[in-house]
DNA sequence: CAGCGCTTGGACTTGACAGTCCAATCGAGA
DNA sequence: TCTCGATTGGACTGTCAAGTCCAAGCGCTG
């Protein structure tokens, strides 16, 4: 059985299949995906779909690692490069504007797929949370060099705050998707960070 | 074909049958439900399923409307008699508390749906949409009296603020069922009526 | 260049599921 | 009571999808 990619060429074949069924699964979902409709995008076999994955738990499995790794990778390094509450508005406006160029369809794969497979399958709702864990980690890292550069009072609750945006990132992408209009996720994430901006430390010092 | 529901006994089969269609979608969602499962549960028989609903894809919009008729029931209701922040907060620690004796599985059966569907089929998107609609409605009601009673500034954008608490709770929903954990949910409504408070008026009285 | 094992093609099996059909029954009004 | 349409039971069909299997291809390593 799955002896998992081992050649260059083996672990080609198996990303190739892995973005292909990614990309159906955003689109339709898990259960509404068939293998057979993986095996025409991608061009691969009933063999190599179970060679490289066991079957089909398998396949939504990577996929769910694949979406996690990829959005996270992203994310990460938006977050990463935040300093000021600028860079905070420039990557919200980024992700509202990427929505709109999408149509406002999809939302976050993350998210759809929490959505859909929390309650069916205990070990995949245990990747998707462990992603959202790891999401916070980005954002409270930002939120915590926003703390360091004095733009955050320091006896804000940062575990909170990054709950508070984690949501709003959530909950207006699903408006969003669900209404086609990304200026829901515009008006959550503002008020996010209007949220944050509000634990602006007082004292003297008046900023900017 | 699909003669609808006449009889009194007619409209209580085709209730049954939506009650516990209701119940296995929220839990698998619609594409992991077979009409044999809903057969199952709900002890009707296959002519009975096409003679109310026509097809599965008919079946799958009853549900829809039906858990949009009664989570806007259930919320109409409890944001209808909010009157000041205390009941604002009461309101967010019943939902919280209702998840939490859930185990925090299934957060919203709207959201859910909203997440599934929204991609697949745009009649349903579009119910999904309008109930959510609705929702902000509701909740927007429930501010408009908050302002009113001088809780909240008369120059509060309160479309604005309407959306960021309805994302607060579909994001806070998701994240809790992801996680199992209802404190995510509490943290989002927390801090969405903080962003609400943060609103109050100015003037002279010096609020706490 | 020979062999071994990773890799691939694709036919085949099995089961599940959506949807069809018709005959039987029930129930309210004439 | 009689009748007609609403309602119901359940067998049947066709399709599609998951998963199995084996033989052939291909590339690395010795």
């Amino acid at each position: 059985m799955t002896s998992l990619a081992v050649t260059k060429q083996g672990r080609a074949t198996r990303e190739r299949i892995v973005r292909g069924a990614a990309e159906l699964i955003a689109e339709r979902g898990a259960a509404g995906t068939s293998l057979d409709d993986v095996r025409a995008v991608t061009g691969a076999s009933k063999s190599q779909l179970y060679h490289y994955f066991g079957d089909k738990h398998g396949l939504v499995g990577a996929v769910v690692d694949f979406q996690c790794a990829t959005v996270l990778g992203l994310q990460a390094r938006a977050l990463g490069s935040v300093n000021d509450w600028q860079d905070l508005e420039r990557w919200a406006e980024l992700m509202a504007t990427i929505v709109e160029d999408h149509g406002a369809r999809g939302g976050c794969p993350i998210g759809t797929l929490a959505a859909a497979l929390s309650d069916t399958d205990d070990g995949l709702r245990t990747s998707l949370s462990e992603a959202f864990r790891a999401w916070s980690d980005a954002i409270r890292g930002a939120l915590t060099r926003l703390q360091e550069n004095g733009l955050i009072s320091a006896d804000a609750d940062l575990d909170a705050l990054t709950t508070i945006t984690l949501s709003a990132i959530q909950g207006g992408l699903l408006l969003a998707k669900t209404s086609r209009d990304a200026n829901q996720l515009r008006t959550a994430l503002g008020g996010a960070i209007a949220q944050l901006k509000a634990h602006a430390p007082a004292p003297r010092t008046r900023r900017r």
